[in-house]
DNA sequence: CGAAGTTTCGTCACTATTGACGAAACGCGG
DNA sequence: CCGCGTTTCGTCAATAGTGACGAAACTTCG
């Protein structure tokens, strides 16, 4: 699995494999590179490259973590008393569309990608946005039934991602409408969670 | 990939493959069952296997487009004028819960599994469910507004696919609790999609 | 500084998947 | 029944991803 680094020395390998990759990827596309390259390159073996990232495309979406953890910190800090749906407005427009992730994603030319491997990284990240409004959820009513919360959680979290659906169909995919969707859809759900 | 089936004799390796990997499974367990085994007792060569059947995990849930199908036209066939909350209730609880399904799942005891692999199939189906119900809602309202009927498709499949979630953590797990749940997971965004 | 404990690596051996290419089996018209 | 186009297979060769085990590097403590 992908070991969390502990030391220095592990530090250093995993930072030399990231550069490697990125340079490997840019230069040959992700599906033309091999693992093993990004290992030699890096001067390490292959076994060892498993043992800092679960997969060749981890390293794609390595940065992506912090994201979420953003969003976690985000609704947290949300004053009291304020909906959810509110909240998850207030942290979705707050958030740093840092450039370079945002480059850095549009330089991969996301299209050289296969498909499925982004499809499959965008189900995870729902799936983590979903628990991470979970907690929330938790936080804000102890006691609340958990169906119930359960159901705010997951709805409000296909509202946000039926938005990128759309988004990503459109023919502006530009941040601000992006937003724009994510506030609309949400807007629809206020009604139903305005208790929450 | 796993090319559908063409001819008669096609049929036959496909089924072969099948017993042969249901043996293997009840008896040692998926993950102690090596796709080579499965294609040696079929009597045919590990290519073969792949040719059949994307992958070793995929023979596991191998008849679930029926059910997937089964839904769609469920749904097709709901009165015209029934809200979609109630189209998706009336077909959940109209669902064939085929004993066979139903024991064989239990009987490759889940907890064997790995779970990953669950949840990555379990991801599958609830974003086909959502496209299902997607195309029932763009049949009723070939005008609706795309974001609406995306918004609507997505929450309500994952109201159905939080009951599931609450469900699993549950102690009594049985087919009329789950459906009780799933009832009651989609009353609450009722008055939300009334109007689709 | 040096021994003991911990973490990271390399090596070996396997299973899972997939692309390419040619041979064998099948199904149909003559 | 035979020839021919189609489909299914087998063989070969790679890449992806993991578990097990022992050696090397790094830390901590005396």
């Amino acid at each position: 699995m992908a070991t969390p680094p502990q030391t220095a020395r592990s530090e250093r390998t995993r930072a030399a494999l990231r550069k490697a990759a990125t340079v490997r990827f840019l230069a040959q596309g992700v599906e033309g590179t091999s693992a093993e390259e990004i290992a030699a390159d890096a001067g390490v073996t292959l076994r060892t490259f498993y043992r800092h990232f679960t997969s060749k495309h981890d390293l794609l979406f390595a940065d992506y973590d912090s994201g979420l953890q953003w969003f976690r910190k985000a609704l947290s800090e949300r004053p009291a008393g304020e909906g959810v749906v509110a909240s998850v407005q207030a942290a979705i427009f707050a958030f740093p569309y840092d450039v370079d992730a945002v480059t850095q994603i549009a330089n991969l030319r996301i299209d050289a990608l296969d498909p499925s491997r982004i499809v499959h990284h965008m189900r995870q990240v729902q799936s983590d946005f979903a628990h991470a409004l979970l907690d929330h959820l938790h936080r804000l009513h102890p006691e609340g039934d958990e169906l119930g919360l359960t159901v705010a959680a997951r709805s409000l979290t296909a509202a946000v991602f039926a938005a990128m659906e759309v988004w990503l169909r459109a023919p502006e995919r530009s941040l601000p409408e992006l937003a724009r969707l994510s506030r609309e859809a949400l807007d629809v759900l206020e009604p139903t969670f305005r208790h929450y």
